[in-house]
DNA sequence: ACTCGCGTTGGGTTG
DNA sequence: GCAACCCAACGCGAG
């Protein structure tokens, strides 16, 4: 019996590497390669126009590529829930194949799909390829816990052998006994939107510096990969924030999206190492792809993995509401050069190296302003083309030293930390060029130049550009503090902790925190239930 | 139950 | 220029 089926493109929007369309390809006599604009991601969260330009670019490079073996893709508008239905009883569908997405929406989102499709008589057939292991595996393999050291999630891994290897791309061989149905009036109905009919501003575009689509992500993949020294050299923490072009692939936008296969990346990389020295995880880059995969897991695993409250191993802080703050550090105007020129290039670019994500989120948080990790994680959500749902919340939990990372007094300095890799400020004036006069002595610290120097410079610090925001020395140190009062409120310190001065009594017994269970005992019970 | 080594990427001073 | 050390000190996970 042949199949009509539908293959569902949400992330993965590739045609390499994609399991779920191979399995809606096989004995097929019409296949619908569709995907769909969903009302919920504008409503629930903001996106910049970057990002819909980005997803608008990889849709129309994804229609080239399924006409490419004679398809097509159809961009359907409306509720997943509403529009399947529909399209089941108008395309006669028998089949639906999608690739498994674990994030907290698309879970249910795809749980009430299976229920229409089961209604409609439709097989549902799921694939992971989003991920280089299927994140319950890992869980599972873990002891129903997700690892929260990479050191640990690393031996679970090692006890999972290394990942599967991508599978073949179609062609128009996998075509030949199917085809894809589409009516003159395809444009109207199905064609890619464009910024216009989503509502966006093309005016507010920024430089088009990483193009969206799958055949970008590959070209990109193989300029890389020519570097075979410096892909066996690669160490993430020795590469530069500050760089005027990137120092790192910025294959990461086109990962999130799909456009390139986190396994075909991973097995790439792995052919260049045969037979080389190299570098290792965590800072190789199979490392980076590890990274990844460790916060998929725990996006998984962790329930509220994106808030503080309800999160069980996100340390609870009494983050300030500094709305003005907040503000000031979204649009790059803290009064530090380094942090605005990297905010700076995070709104108009969509992309900035991990350490300036780093320097801009310590600054946010723990470091210099006291403001939650989540409004940062809004912020990232927004602007970052590569923003992913896991990532962005456990890098800003790491970051703000609320989970996974522990070492709040080692704090980023807006000031010495740029300097180490860019001593003249050339990045400070390429993206504030309202600096660009100050000499390299003030440019980290323009308010420390003489006034003649400002008036020579054209920028008049508290006029042309702001006084810092905060005093980071002072407020570092008030912070650490604020961190140290908090860490011992969730060890449960049994003695008095005074919230101004942070002093705690360290001879205080631990306890069970009130207000619910311990981490370690809401993960006992899985664990019996496994042994 | 308890200790201890260590953790992708700090800053600052000293030698 | 660079390595060693201090700062004041966290939790995870192995043993």
């Amino acid at each position: 019996m042949k199949h009509n089926s539908i293959h569902w493109f949400r992330k993965g929007l590739r045609l390499h590497d994609n399991p779920a369309l191979l399995a809606a390809m096989k004995d097929c006599a019409e296949l619908y390669p569709i995907f769909i604009l969903d009302p919920w991601f504008p409503r629930n969260m903001k996106v910049s126009v970057n990002r819909w330009r980005f997803l608008i670019e990889a849709l129309k490079d994804l229609d080239e590529n399924l006409k490419k073996i004679n398809s097509r893709l159809f961009v359907v508008r409306g509720k997943p829930t509403e529009v399947f239905p529909l399209l089941f009883k108008k395309w006669k569908v028998t089949r639906l194949t999608f690739e498994v997405d674990t994030e907290p929406y698309s879970r249910q989102r795809d749980a009430d799909v299976e229920k229409l499709a089961a209604e409609h008589n439709v097989q549902v057939i799921q694939k992971v390829s989003n991920t280089l292991y299927a994140i319950d595996r890992i869980i599972a393999e873990n002891n129903g816990k997700p690892p929260l050291t990479y050191v640990r999630f690393q031996t679970v891994l090692a006890s999972l052998g290394p990942p599967k290897r991508p599978v073949q791309v179609p062609t128009q061989e996998n075509m030949k006994d199917c085809c894809t149905l589409w009516k003159s009036s395809y444009n109207e109905k199905y064609g890619v939107p464009t910024l216009e009919e989503l509502g966006q501003d093309s005016l507010k575009l920024g430089p088009r510096l990483y193009p969206g689509g799958e055949s970008e992500a590959l070209s990109r993949l193989e300029l890389h990969m020519k570097r075979t020294t410096w892909v066996c050299n690669f160490k993430k923490p020795e590469t530069e924030p500050n760089s005027l072009t990137p120092s790192t692939t910025v294959l990461s936008p086109y990962v999130k999206f799909g456009c390139l296969s986190a396994r075909t990346f991973w097995w790439r990389i792995a052919e260049i190492y045969q037979g080389k020295k190299h570098s290792d995880p965590p800072v190789s880059l199979h490392g980076q792809l590890l990274w990844r995969e460790f916060f998929y897991t725990a996006g998984v695993g962790i329930p509220n993995f994106n808030k503080m409250e309800g999160n069980t191993v996100c340390v609870q802080v009494d983050w300030g509401n500094n709305k003005e703050h907040l503000q000031a550090w979204s649009e790059g105007r803290t009064g530090y050069p380094f942090i605005d020129a990297i905010m700076t290039q995070l709104r108009t670019e969509g992309w900035i190296h991990h350490l300036a994500r780093h320097a801009v989120a310590c600054f946010l948080t723990r470091g210099d302003l006291w403001i939650s990790w989540e409004e940062g994680q809004k912020v990232f959500e927004e602007l970052l083309l590569d923003a992913d749902w896991s990532l962005n919340a456990g890098n800003w939990q790491w970051l703000s030293a609320s989970t996974f990372f522990h070492q709040f007094f080692r704090v980023y300095s807006p000031v010495a930390f740029g300097k180490k890799t860019d001593k003249n400020g050339d990045y400070i004036k390429k993206y504030l060029p309202i600096l660009k006069k100050f000499p390299a002595e003030y440019i980290y610290e323009p308010w420390k130049a003489p006034r003649s120097l400002q008036e020579r410079a054209g920028c008049i610090i508290g006029k042309d550009y702001p006084k810092p925001i905060v005093e980071h020395d002072v407020a570092s140190k008030q912070n650490i503090q604020r961190m140290k009062a908090a860490y011992a409120r969730r060890s449960g310190s049994t003695a008095e902790v005074d919230k101004d001065s942070g002093q705690s009594n360290k001879n205080g017994a631990k306890r069970k925190v009130a207000g619910g269970p311990s981490v370690a005992e809401l993960f006992k019970k899985n664990k019996s239930k496994k042994d």
